[in-house]
DNA sequence: GGATAACCAGTAGCGTGTCTACGCATGAAC
DNA sequence: GTTCATGCGTAGACACGCTACTGGTTATCC
């Protein structure tokens, strides 16, 4: 699965990430390889831009730190982030049963009426 | 919520809207917004494009029809539309756990380590 | 010493898909 | 004759993720 199918979605689930911790933009593409078993394997080209977004919206601040001489770039949520996180997860939620009913068999109605 | 939303998963909402009975597109648009209970309310501009995208790509066809001197266009699943349908929806399965990996809380693992 | 990989950040330009805002037509209601 | 619901359609704008690239450090293998 790429990050075409997310849409939308990307953000949520960068600022879940970064909701347990801070973490550099490196170690968040990691975290979202390892914790959907391997199905979101993201290509910098989206995660780091997406992250200046959240940055420019308030979401994250970020803090240059040098590591063994390589400079990381470590994000973290602000208190708007995680209200936005919470507004994101109630869409989501929102999202899944709207499409649910149509994509999800038995859920609702269907049975062949 | 708007279509910008479901990006990607229109098709798929579509093709399931279909799987019911052959449809003309302003009925299509009603239906899902019906079928929502108002949630999904998509525009013209959004819905005419994607079942020419779908004819295009085998998973519709379409006919005209003139009921009361109006023309009417309706929209019928094929076989490859049924299957494209299967298809979308173990994706859409697949999209579903994976995000809600990160969503849905308490679902796997969480349990604040 | 030189090549290759893993680590780490970033940008430019493209493609796709949805949205906004139109145009055009019919039939019914007022 | 104006307005509204029904019905189809397109053009252009815009947002977002993707591909492909640049540039640098540390470690490993030959």
């Amino acid at each position: 699965m790429n990050a075409q199918a997310l849409h939308g979605h990307l953000d949520a689930l960068l600022l879940a990430v970064l909701e347990r911790g801070a973490l550099h933009g490196y170690a968040i593409i990691e975290a979202l390889r390892v914790r959907s078993d391997g199905r979101l394997d993201l290509p910098t080209g989206t995660v780091y831009p997406a992250l200046r977004r959240l940055e420019r919206a308030g979401h994250v601040v970020s803090a240059w730190s040098t590591v063994n001489g390589r400079e990381r770039r470590t994000y973290e949520l602000t208190d708007a982030g995680r209200r936005a996180l919470a507004d994101q997860r109630s869409g989501w939620r929102e999202f899944r049963s709207t499409v649910g009913r149509f994509l999800d068999p038995g859920t609702t109605t269907v049975t062949a009426g």
